[in-house]
RNA sequence: GCCGGGGUGGGGUAGUGGCAUCCUUGGGGACUGUGGAUCCCUUGACCCGGGUUCAAUUCCCGGUCCCGGCCCCA
């Protein structure tokens, strides 16, 4: 038997179902915010990832060379193509550009919960600006997509690199090593960093500076505790958009410090706290990218939704409603009625019902059950004495009351009944 | 990449160094149009590969997959 690769999953049409549900609320939500679909190709040159992201994606794609001997790879993520796809062909678009994008993302790591090799994202790029009110109308969407899919329980957190950025740039000379302590402050190692500092004789005040600002949690007025700058005037500022926007509740963080490379101002995440691990549903920020791939500078805002972990967080609140399959099953009394029966299906299904019939001749019984099984709503019930009045048995599948119906009525009585 | 815990019919299970249990589901049949029933029949499993052994589903080793954790991320 061939098995299904590592890290991937096949999905039934009852988890098809709820999947879609959750997809198309965010879409309508994308489309609500004035967002248009893009679709990019499910692989790339290499190239375009490994500019934009450093070693740790790269080691995590799927590389492959093409028969024409061209090194391709299954896209980790789909902001780059977007932004590939704007310099290539968009880039003289008024300003801002709005567009959003659903697929499937493909990372080699070690599959657990919440995670695997192919997963699907949602995520939304708004192009040409970087404004406060840019910011918060990315934000602004991505609550509004979360809420929207049904999820209840969950954290919004907002930071700005800007401030821990240019607090180490400015202080520590040598570029490398400004990485470096960036990336330990993302990591949180705080152990590692105070190492590093000792071992080069950067000054103490500086570290215990970082630790502070990184430590900031809380409430838009943290803020209150540092000095002014451009970022935290960008971050009240766009805290305040928000507050216009009715979203109040989300918290300021000074430590995210995600995608270091290229994000460059405002960062945030969304976590839903039910999902133990694996818990961040949402990652975005603003960021230039547009010049890595040879376009004019232009800023961005935009976020990236892991869609099987909205799924996951929701099923842990509550079990995602899958609506009935289907509204009708037709049953032949008996075997002289089966004509009767595939009239009345295609009847049914040329009014717009999802309609099935008995396509393995069971008897009456059998057929019952199996239309319970099928979560139909309705059982129609076709035989001799129906139709000699032209009428059908209608049978409400949850209730068990039954009536007999005019066949040239079935569809409306069905509607009628079903609110 | 690292660290735990697991793999028995489609699903859920019992059990064992020699015959693999039960439930459910699927398929068929009986019951003259409502018995979403009941009864009968039937398909179908010890993750893979090595080793130990007269004999391995069981014990050992390796792999693989699943579940969970670290790292990172969605």
């Amino acid at each position: 038997m061939i098995q299904r690769p590592r890290g991937t999953r096949d999905f039934g049409p009852a988890e098809m179902a709820k999947r879609r549900k959750v997809e198309l609320a965010m879409r309508e939500a994308c489309s609500r915010f004035g967002f248009g679909e893009v679709v990019t190709p499910t692989f790339e040159h290499s190239e375009l990832f490994t500019l934009r992201s450093g070693q740790s994606i790269v080691d995590e794609m799927y590389v492959f060379k093409d028969k024409g001997d061209r090194e391709m790879a299954l896209r980790p993520e789909i902001t780059a193509s977007v932004i590939r796809f704007y310099v290539n062909e968009m880039s003289t678009h008024p300003k801002p550009l709005k567009l959003y994008y659903v697929g499937n993302c493909f990372r080699y790591e070690n599959p657990q919960s919440g995670r695997y090799r192919e997963f699907f994202q949602i995520g939304a790029e708004l192009i040409g600006s970087k404004n406060p009110e840019t910011d918060a109308e990315v934000i602004a969407l991505a609550v509004n997509c979360i809420r929207s899919a049904g999820l209840e329980n969950f954290v919004v957190r907002v930071g700005h690199i800007g401030v821990l950025k240019s607090l180490v740039r400015e202080q520590i000379e040598d570029e490398k090593a400004a990485a470096d302590v960036l990336r330990m402050i993302d990591k949180e190692d705080w152990d590692a960093l105070g190492d590093m500092f000792d071992a080069r004789v950067l000054p103490r005040k500086l570290f215990d500076r970082i630790t502070a600002i990184a430590d900031i949690k809380g409430g838009i007025e943290e803020l209150n505790n540092l000095e002014d700058s451009e970022a935290t005037r960008h971050l009240r500022e766009l805290f305040d958009v928000l507050r216009l926007y009715g979203i109040e509740d989300c918290q300021v963080d000074l430590g995210i410090v995600r995608g270091l490379d290229y994000y460059t101002g405002m960062v945030f995440e969304i976590d839903a706290p039910k999902l133990g691990a694996e818990k961040q549903v949402l990652g975005g920020g603003s960021y230039a990218l547009s010049e890595l791939f040879g376009g004019e500078p232009v800023f961005s805002t935009g976020f990236a939704i892991g869609i099987d972990r909205v799924a996951l967080a929701i099923d842990a609140e509550r079990k995602i409603e899958p609506k009935p399959a289907l509204d009708a099953y037709v049953i032949p009394t008996k075997d002289d009625m089966r004509k009767y029966a595939f009239g009345m299906v295609a009847r049914l299904r040329s009014q717009g019902l999802r309609a099935d019939v008995d396509l393995m001749r069971r008897t009456m019984s059998k057929n019952l059950k199996y239309a319970s099984s099928l979560g139909a709503r309705f059982a129609v019930i076709v035989g001799k004495e129906e139709m000699a009045k032209r009428s059908v048995t209608l049978r409400d599948m949850t209730s068990g009351k039954q009536e007999v119906v005019l066949a040239d009525n079935i569809a409306s009585e069905i509607c009628k009944r079903m609110g």
